[in-house]
Parts: structure tokens; C-alpha cells; sequence
DNA sequence: GTAAACCTTCCATCACAGTGGAAGGTCAAG
DNA sequence: CTTGACCTTCCACTGTGATGGAAGGTTTAC
């Protein structure tokens, strides 16, 4: 198949297509006569294993590693598990640090609720926003 | 204090914190009379608070307008509440899709273990990066 | 009185993950 | 035989979050 008939299968723009040849993430693929990139199943297999690696939050820089591996025929199982280790990790602190700015927030709005808003016309400040407490 | 110890004390560098204050998460220091930024404690609360923010993986621009209205400026408390409000339903929709990925990557880590790693010398690259329901 | 350490501005560059446009080649239909 | 869809390459640009260097002014320490 060409390029735009793998974009139709993959969704992934013909542009991006190219894109991730030019990364690695896609081997060249041979080419018809007149020069158009001619692909096979197994690009579209390739695209749709970019596109899961990527939902799990892996650069394109990660994926190219594990795609790397396989070619040189080691099984890239060991490493893909060493990443998502990583990711999970990463993931759980941005979990943590997001529930902090959550409660953050929701003291910010608790002040707005329970302020008089006559206070807030006397002057351009809003009394809602004063940084939290006298650190 | 000058700028030099403000990146002491808050462990931002010079040119970040510069860059900072284009993007307008810091407000325009006053000068002293040669020019030089001249700082406040306040301004090393902010950095730490952009600092919080950004571990939770808040965008610089999401950052400086949750300072900004901090910051008061002319909206009116209705306004700003709103705003507050909308904020605190983006922070939770974070928080969810978060959870969400993190429970993919611990289905995706718990299947990498329990996998055959023979498996993965087939022609899939890798199969722990499948989608995992049979769609 | 000079050298270092610090400050200023402006312009360039980086990685990431693409997107956009120009200029041109190819192919099937009308 | 031209129109339009599709393909090619190359160069440039986007936005995010910085970092680096040049060229120069200021302050402090010896």
C-alpha cells in the first residue's frame, strides 16, 4: 500500500508517517518504480504498537529504543518493563503533587465562598487571592 | 535581594527566573538604582509555588494564570471564582485521566511479569504493548 | 587599580512532536 | 490534454521550557 492508504489505516497523517521514518520509530520501506514509499501490514502492525506505546506516555525517543532492540534481536520485554516501571513512577508523583495543587485550590475557593463580596469593590485587589497564610 | 541570591534560595537559575518574569510568573521587580532586579520574599514564595506546580505538571501559562489571579489585578470576586472553580474542575480532570493512565501502566506491568518473554521474538516487537482488551 | 563576580540586554539554540508550504513528479478520469 | 488527487523532497515554523553566548555595565575584594 502507499503512504496515504496506511495514513487511512493507521489515522496517523502521511506527514507523520514520514516524520517517524525519519526517527527510526519505521524502517524505509522499499519503493515502486516511480518512487512512492510502498508499505505492508506489518507498518501498519508498527504504527498501531507506536500509537500504544505512546498512550502509555513513552517518547517517540523510548519507542525508537524498544523498536532499536527488537531489530538487533533481543527481546525488548526487559526494557519495556524497566520503562513503564519508570512511568508508573513518574506518574504516581505527578498524581501526589496534583492532589497538593487540588487542595490548594479548593482552600482558595472556600475563601471566595465565605468572603463578603462588598470587600472585594472597595479596592482592586480581590481579597480571595491573597497568597494562603503568613508563611 | 538581587537576583543571584534569589536563585540561591530557591534553587532556580538566574536566566530562569529572568525568563520567568517575561512569561509573566514573576511581576516586574523594582531596580535599584543601577538597574539590578531587587527581590522580596515574596517573590521566593512564588517560585516555589511555580515550582509545586510544575512537579504536577502545570504548563507555565496554566501557572501564570492561576498567579495572575492570585495576583487580583481587576477581576471582580464573581469573576474570579469562577475562574477558581474552573481551574479546580481542570486540576480534578487531570487528576482523573492521571489515574486513569496509571492503572493502564500497572495492567501493562503486571502483564510484562506474567508474560513469557519467548513470546516476544515474534514479529510484534513487544507484546506487552498491546492493546489490552480485545477491542 | 584591576580582576572576579555579579548584573544587564538581546539573539540563538536545544529537545519534543510534529505541522506547513513550496516546487515539482505521477497517474487515472473526463 | 488537462484537471485533480496523490506522491516526492527540502526548508521553515509552531509551542513549551528553557539554556547558551555575546557584549557590556557595576561592585567588591585584594
Amino acid at each position: 500500500m502507499r503512504i496515504g492508504e496506511l495514513a487511512a489505516v493507521s489515522g496517523h497523517p502521511t506527514r507523520t508517517i514520514r516524520f517517524y521514518e525519519t526517527r527510526g520509530l519505521l524502517p524505509e520501506p522499499t519503493r515502486s518504480t516511480n518512487g512512492y514509499r510502498v508499505y505492508t501490514d506489518t507498518d501498519a502492525d508498527r504504527l498501531e504498537f507506536i500509537r500504544n506505546a505512546q498512550t502509555a506516555r513513552l517518547t517517540l525517543t523510548e519507542i525508537a529504543s524498544i523498536i532499536q532492540l527488537r531489530d538487533g534481536g533481543t527481546a525488548p520485554c526487559g526494557h519495556v518493563n524497566e520503562l513503564l516501571d519508570a512511568k508508573l513512577a513518574d506518574v504516581q508523583q505527578r498524581l501526589d503533587q496534583l492532589i497538593e495543587l487540588r487542595s490548594e485550590l479548593q482552600e482558595l475557593v472556600r475563601r471566595g465562598r465565605t468572603l463578603d463580596p462588598q470587600d472585594c469593590t472597595t479596592n482592586d485587589i480581590c481579597h480571595i487571592l491573597r497568597p494562603p497564610a503568613p508563611a
